[in-house]
DNA sequence: CCTTGACTAGACTAAACAGTCAACTATTCA
DNA sequence: TGAATAGTTGACTGTTTAGTCTAGTCAAGG
């Protein structure tokens, strides 16, 4: 009973926007209260800090935004190295799309984020290094199917996830740094080649 | 005439350690000063704002202690992939003895503080890409000098460049979020992979 | 040795900021 | 319908912060 609200929703959605857009500490309480259209008050009624907003926040974009976007992406279904080839292209296409919307790179808020507060804020950071773990998993199994299948060279499927991972981040750091997707533009060639993908079309790369 | 001082190398000095242990927005100038043992006065007579003096501290860094470093890595007297594979190991190196050193992996500060300020802070911007486009030209031609001495598949120099900058990045990157050196240790491995190695070790990666 | 100018000291202001609180309002359910 | 509950409001406090200003100190060059 009582009355209902989606305050703490939209500022989730606020903080993770602005968040992404500037970054963890260039963003006040205050102006994640204007953006939500939410009072300072309502804010400390939901959370206890900026930072227990963030946790609050990564742990929906995870559930409603990332998990479902990896789920169809990553579908057993599809053949293993045209799921790699598809996730490439789906973050050159996103950040190409944010460039265009927001006209910036805006880069990824995991990355940027984990990677700003991980000497400091204790409880985000951890949230960050949940989500990244589960990211993970979707590059390890697809690389142990693509193994299965012949289509790579077989490796140790738990290093060679952390390199993808570690390219894809590093070259969608690169875009947001230079404000430039096309850094991004290769990423599928050289992603297959980190992969040691067997296909002619790799050699091109 | 008057006197001297290197107040202003202290400074310097100390919000890059600052700013590497935390982050560009974590950072005070009240902070910067403690650290540095100079007092505000001081501080604004030698910079304007945390900006200006974080552009002063990156440029120095460069002169300092990358461009030597890097000078001495990829000195075009040693073999091109030899070069790479120095380099893969220096960075591993340094991550785990910053760990042991500060008890925390501290990552790359150029990335770190590029990622948090791109959107935001102008010619911090500028002065990272600066520097990151100097260090990109180092791995460019060593690419193409492995390419000449037939040690990779032939491919574009700059693309791969930037998928080798993007891959050091990213794994270092998730080597500060996880706070464990150990991601980086087999980037020797993957990076040669990703390279387009014809080297027979480079299969057990 | 003293003048000039580079540098220092630290108190000060104003703004931005996090966090609190008590009174108020709307909704639900009994 | 009305009591209990869930959420809202905005003014308030105290602290941290950037940035200023003036009076001073120190070292080199003449």
């Amino acid at each position: 009973m009582g009355r209902t609200s989606d305050a703490n929703i939209r500022l989730m959605n606020a903080a993770l926007e602005l968040i992404w857009e500037e970054s963890y500490g260039a963003v006040t309480i205050d102006d994640i209260c204007n953006r939500a259209e939410v009072k300072k008050g309502s804010f400390y009624y939901f959370y206890k800090s900026k930072a227990d907003l963030a946790v609050a926040a990564l742990d929906r974009m995870w559930n409603e935004e990332w998990k479902p976007t990896l789920d169809g992406i990553f579908s057993s279904s599809v053949d293993p190295l045209a799921r790699f080839s598809a996730y490439f292209d789906w973050v050159y296409r996103a950040q190409a799309g944010l460039k265009k919307k927001h006209g910036k790179v805006l880069g990824c808020p995991l990355c940027s984020v984990g990677s700003e507060v991980s000497t400091q804020e204790q409880n985000v950071s951890a949230k960050v290094r949940e989500v990244f773990s589960r990211k993970l998993k979707y590059y390890e199994s697809t690389i142990r199917d693509a193994i299965a299948a012949g289509q790579i060279a077989p490796c140790d499927a738990a290093k060679k996830a952390t390199a993808i991972a570690g390219l894809i981040e590093g070259v969608v750091a690169q875009a947001r740094i230079m404000d430039d997707p096309e850094v991004i533009q290769s990423l599928g060639a050289q992603g297959l080649t980190l992969l040691g993908a067997k296909s002619a079309a790799v050699a091109s790369a």
